[in-house]
RNA sequence: GCUGGAAUAGCGCAGAGGGCAACCGCAGCAGGCUGUAAACCUGCCGUCCAUAUGGACUUCCUAGGUUCGAAUCCUAGUUCCAGCA
């Protein structure tokens, strides 16, 4: 993988770079924005280009059942998803809001909550593919979200007890050969291991594969992240053994990250740091690596360093799943060159609002007449759309309107993080990084 | 004018003699969401006291009544809707 590192931080593990793929040029720092089944919810290619985001994460096990089609398109870069989505809305709400109909036997035309689940249509689809620089992860965070972690929220607070899914609740159960999971919305048995995921990853053809990996969740023992570490280091080793096999099956060169686990110990990420960092088949090794685990946010800098300064400084990192701006900012500045994160369009589309002096919530927004963050250089905001407007659409019951909001409000919160982002990128190369950080950070939590 | 039907919390609706201060949805209020089972989830949502378990009070158009007990049954009235004149 051609990857330039362009600075090196003081500290000796941040670093502004530039990753080459077939599919176009990643700088960074870089946030990827997440379109888990081959496309972000609610926004077009056109729109993502829009904002500057570099490159797109999807999902092997989301798309797993299309990854011939999308092979036969020319791999994900170059293909336009379709509306043949598992439906994913209405099996969903039906299972949740399904209920037995009322046990009148008068029917009420306006008896609204057996509508609820009517009326939902596909995301808005793209015109036009992508065709940007791609990720896929290999369905190992559905190892944990599906099983241990089922119906749980993934966080990084202290304070909640935090407890395990019981096994026999589980989606998805872990066994040394893959896991076998339960799919969630048509509840088909399914099975997954590192060769399936990387056949999968490489048909689907993103420049960039995650390694099987098992994430254990901040409930899980020490014991038990040695267990779930030193079985993802296996299945890294079999992961790599079999993209190899398959990283030019559709005519360009796709690469492999090896992921760390290791929980909240130092002797664990550095451990596996270093096991991932000299793994080999037929002397080729992973082209980059991805820094996974559940983190409380205390702990992330820390732990991210002891990764780094094990790994090779001449690959790049992907840190997992993570975007807050804090998050980015100690990521950045201990050696991440790549983010990806739901939360900014996941929280857009609840109301949630970005803004350089901190977060708000839309709900209390009806009467506002701003728009959402004054001097934002985002499509919206240059729109002019105003607050009050928006949250009007967001609760009016009306699909379209509702459609409209979360486009307008993804954009926005994908653009402030793409933008921070560039930020930090510039202050990197400037060398005012850490003045950049500390002004950044105490205006954005001016309020807490 | 006659004949049916209906009146339930801000709104839309459930409930048809005791588990009812009353399901559910919307609206409202307060939280939450980090490699997407998430256009979602949690809590509150008659009034008053209590951090809370809980307690007190006033409710299902109005007024009477039946009953140990009524949002639910009966009578009358009021209003609204539909059909017929």
């Amino acid at each position: 993988m051609d990857f330039r590192v362009e600075k090196v931080l003081p500290n000796g593990l941040g670093r502004v770079g530039t990753i080459r793929t077939a599919h176009g040029e990643i700088k960074t720092p870089a946030f990827m924005a997440v379109g888990t089944q081959g496309h972000v919810r609610f926004l077009s290619a056109e729109d993502l280009r829009g904002i500057g985001a570099q490159a797109m994460l999807s999902n092997g096990f989301h798309l797993r059942r299309r990854s011939h089609e999308i092979a036969e398109a020319g791999g994900l870069a170059e293909w336009k998803p379709t509306e043949s989505f598992s439906s994913e809305h209405d099996v969903d709400s039906s299972r949740r809001h399904g209920r037995v109909a009322s046990s009148s036997s008068v029917v009420t035309s306006g008896d609204s909550r057996k509508e609820n689940s009517v009326g939902l249509r596909p995301d808005n689809l793209s015109a036009e593919p992508w065709r940007g620089p791609t990720l896929t992860d290999s369905g190992g965070f559905q190892v944990m979200s599906l099983g241990s972690g089922l119906g749980k929220v993934v966080s990084m607070e202290k304070e909640r007890g935090v407890v395990n899914t019981a096994h026999k609740e589980r989606l998805a159960q872990v066994r040394e050969e893959g896991v076998s999971f339960i799919d969630p919305f048509d509840h088909e048995p399914e099975f997954i291991g590192p060769e399936e995921s990387m056949q999968i990853q490489c048909r689907i053809g993103a420049d960039i594969h995650m390694a099987f990996d098992e994430l254990t969740s901040l409930a899980d023992t020490y014991e038990y992240n040695i267990e779930a570490m030193e079985r993802t280091e296996r299945w890294a080793l079999r992961s790599l053994r079999e993209h190899i096999k398959h990283r030019d099956d559709l005519g360009y060169r796709q690469n492999l990250y090896g992921v760390l686990q290791g929980g909240r110990w130092e002797d664990l990420r550095r451990q596996t740091a270093r096991n991932l960092a000299k793994m080999e088949v037929d002397g080729i090794g992973f082209d980059g690596f991805g820094l996974g685990g559940a983190f409380l946010k205390e702990d992330l800098g820390e732990i991210l360093r002891w990764c780094n300064e094990e790994l090779p400084m001449d690959k790049p990192r992907h840190l997992l799943g993570l975007s807050h701006p804090d998050d980015i900012l100690i990521g950045a500045e201990m050696g991440a060159d790549t983010f990806d994160c739901v939360a900014p369009m996941r929280e857009a589309r609840h109301g949630k609002i970005y803004t350089r002096d901190g977060n708000y919530n839309l709900r209390k927004m009806a009467d506002s007449g701003e728009v959402l963050e004054p001097g934002c250089d985002c499509a919206t905001c240059r729109a002019g759309w105003t607050r009050g407007s928006l949250r009007a659409l967001w609760r009016s019951g009306d699909t379209e309107k509702k459609q409209k909001y979360y486009n307008l409000a993804s954009t926005h919160n994908l653009r402030f993080i793409v933008r921070l982002t560039e930020e930090v990128r510039q202050a990197m190369l400037d060398d005012n990084f850490a003045e950049y950080k500390c002004e950044f950070l105490a205006r954005y939590y001016a309020g807490r």
